[in-house]
DNA sequence: TAATATTAGTTGCTTTAACAACTATTGTCA
DNA sequence: TGACAATAGTTGTTAAAGCAACTAATATTA
């Protein structure tokens, strides 16, 4: 017999967050995937660099979670395109120092707007209270899913 | 000057809403591809096919909102270990019929405890009432998220 | 200081996702 | 009915993610 008690896959959590955060992040992707050929990763690391200038390829990781390569590899892109400049860190000549270029800026200046609009209209329909609760969930679950053991 | 106010990308929303998918979704992953070696489309699969068995890959693609070309590859590999069935379907030849098979339903009567047991723990420390609030949330914003335009 | 370990970043390789093009079947409408 | 559109599923191709192996620089320890 095929009969399972009933999983409830739409009420799975796990499947949930994804679905959400697919579809959140995928809106915005369009944004800047259409108008300036930026990948995710790339304008991960934009959003970094705009908050956090002048830091290293190694705390972009932390910072983001993106694996080294992929972020190797995306800032080979956006120093290729000029979107960001590189120096070599004299106290450190492993380290790298990353930044935006005006370039760079101006299309974060005009991207982060639209991301930030995208975001208010999605949060639109919660109170600030309800907004507030969330987030606070999300925050005691991402604790909780980094102590979770096996 | 690269002064921005502060984005606070740690504070936006989609960002978080990823790392916390990414973190949730991949600690399950870690045990059905570990144990089993089955991918993470191919786990969405097989649970859709324990809670809707004898239906078509394409209302698959629907459910789990995977690309069918993914689905139809991973529909291939289920088919090759003899995790899941295909039949056609009469009434439409171009339909097929999925279902788990023996085997596959005891992959996951023995994944899905454990799936299980992850998410009961990650809410743990929600009550009842949180949790329900935290669910009504997310389909809120996956309902708005499906309607904002640009 | 010399030997070894660690860290930052790059590169090679394999697997997979995404998109488009394709085949086969069914539906629609003149 | 016959022509054309739509749908289910497969396959080819490209680009990207993830992992390991690597180089270069710095830190540690004997």
């Amino acid at each position: 017999m095929q009969h399972r008690k009933p999983l409830q896959l739409e009420s799975f959590l796990p499947y949930r967050l994804s679905l959400l955060s697919n579809a959140v992040s995928g809106a915005i992707a369009a944004v800047y995937g259409d108008k300036f050929a930026i990948s995710m990763p790339e304008w991960r690391i934009m959003m970094i660099l705009a908050e956090y200038p002048d830091i290293s390829a190694d705390e972009v990781c932390r910072r983001t979670k993106i694996e080294k390569s992929v972020v190797s590899r995306a800032v080979a892109r956006l120093l290729k395109r000029h979107l960001i400049n590189r120096d070599v860190d004299d106290r450190d000549r492993r380290r790298s120092i990353l930044r935006l270029t005006e370039t760079g800026l101006s299309v974060y200046d005009e991207v982060m707007p639209i991301a930030r609009d995208y975001e208010a209209k999605l949060l639109s329909d919660l109170t600030a209270g309800e907004l507030e609760t969330f987030n606070g969930m999300i925050d005691k679950l991402m604790e909780k899913a980094s102590r979770i053991e096996y």
